[in-house]
DNA sequence: AGGCGGGTTTGACGTGTGTCAAAGCCTTCC
DNA sequence: GGAAGGCTTTGACACACGTCAAACCCGCCT
């Protein structure tokens, strides 16, 4: 929980990849206006190139291609991930190799946060489209807690919130109300982090969906299907248009509602 | 967020079943020896009676007597609850006031961690059993955190912890999957906190072991009935006797395994 | 002790969704 | 541009589990 990060099995993806050390975020940028950790930046100063209080707590990471790894199962757990661009998706290997989807995560999303408890990653994160990352060293993160109270509060929440949202796919619900849930999540997420809330790529494979969902691949593909019918969205291949929100969001409010 | 809890909507249980002021926890007890807080009494002094570096930290609570409800979904978050003794239930009641167990709190564990986002109760918690409480302030634990990292880290810790727990009903498990998993968890949990963990007392109906789980009570009842044919458990009424541990957390492989 | 009532068990039946299969579509790569 | 492969769609069928119903059991209260 302490020293540079630059040794481990993370080294690979950390080592070859990091951004040049000359490089400062800028919080006031788009990338970094609706991030979940955009606070924690603006806490120690970035976005004032003259700063740098804490060098170390953050660098950016990537850009990776689709399909790669941004950590592995086991890994040890150094530091948590926001999306930078791109989008994510966090699996685990059953002792048979078969896959469970545990979430997928968008720009501005925090990932890892999961891996504090066992102090290693319980999971895959793999890159669904290209993507960069800005890596912050935890220990560094929780030595800045310790004397910025907010930043503290900060941590507590957002692991809070992901504690509050993994219960939803938890219920007895049925097939319709899980895909309708789904996407109007994905649209208030999309529309939280400045893309248009409505009408967006699916960077996941049905059977993906389906996995996370607890579904079949054939029935996220007959449920899409019969929304369609009935005017609630439109979809062709994965690009997605949510026509009617409302009624969609009725469909999913068992879920959403918490 | 701050100052004492004697007000808002959790007064009639707080202002009426406080301890004695005079009363200190002793952190070597059986009570507090295996209880996941117990680090943070030991932290500020508790156990040293002429200590009380951090008065208003921590209180107990109690006694309730079961069906009585500890706190409710809305109210105000101003700390965690961690059981002292008995069994809880922790429930959200949906907009059509249908009930929605999220889990079962057995002496030893924290409740209210799911709190910390929304800064509201995100369900009930109802008393099994006659059931005590020891209460701490969550905005006098965030302050000892930021003076004590090992607090802060304590903390992180829980909260990551069950993270990762809560996502072992989302997955598409069998009803033999999901129990078998349900009971070697519970017997794995009483062993953690010093009772015996093959011989114990189910403190909850099986309508609520079924709707945690996502099943009929009638599944309930025939799996357990299907384990005892089969001879991995013993159960009469609500004691139950694990018979065949390994077997059962074969059964159960897929949720325990992680 | 007796009787009431909720919880539990067991059976019969229906259905939502998984599985298997085949055809179609889109993307990619040569 | 054409072929190959993966992803998606649609259909037919089976089964696990939910629902409904009735009997049973047990604790609890008078």
């Amino acid at each position: 929980m302490h020293g540079p990060a630059t040794e481990g099995r993370l080294s690979h993806a950390v080592g070859r990849q990091r951004a040049p050390a000359g490089f400062v975020p800028d919080v006031a940028s788009d990338f970094c206006r609706s991030c979940a950790l955009s606070s924690v930046c603006a806490m120690v100063g970035y976005g004032k190139p003259e700063l740098s209080p804490l060098h170390g707590l953050m660098e950016h990471l990537g850009p990776y291609r689709a399909g790669e790894t941004i950590f592995r199962q086991g890994d040890p757990f150094e530091a948590v991930f926001a999306v930078r661009a791109g989008t994510v998706k966090t699996r685990q290997l059953d002792h048979q190799g078969r896959e469970r989807v545990l979430g997928f995560f968008l720009p501005g999303e925090v990932i890892g946060l999961d891996a504090i408890y066992p102090d290693r990653f319980p999971c895959d994160a793999v890159a669904l489209e290209d993507a960069q990352f800005c890596r912050f060293s935890f220990s560094a993160m929780s030595a800045l807690a310790t004397r910025q109270p907010a930043v503290q509060r900060h941590l507590f929440r957002l692991i809070s919130r992901q504690l509050g949202m993994s219960r939803l796919l938890a219920g007895d619900y049925s097939a319709g109300e899980r895909m309708a849930a789904f996407l109007v999540d994905l649209g208030e997420r999309y529309a939280a982090r400045g893309f248009p809330g409505t009408h967006f790529q699916l960077s996941m494979s049905r059977s993906d969906i389906a996995n996370h969902l607890s579904l079949a691949a054939e029935t996220v593909s007959r449920i899409l299907s019969r929304f369609r019918a009935k005017g609630l969205i439109g979809i062709r291949g994965r690009v997605l248009h949510l026509h009617d929100t409302q009624r969609l969001r009725d469909l999913g409010r068992k879920l959403l509602a918490a």
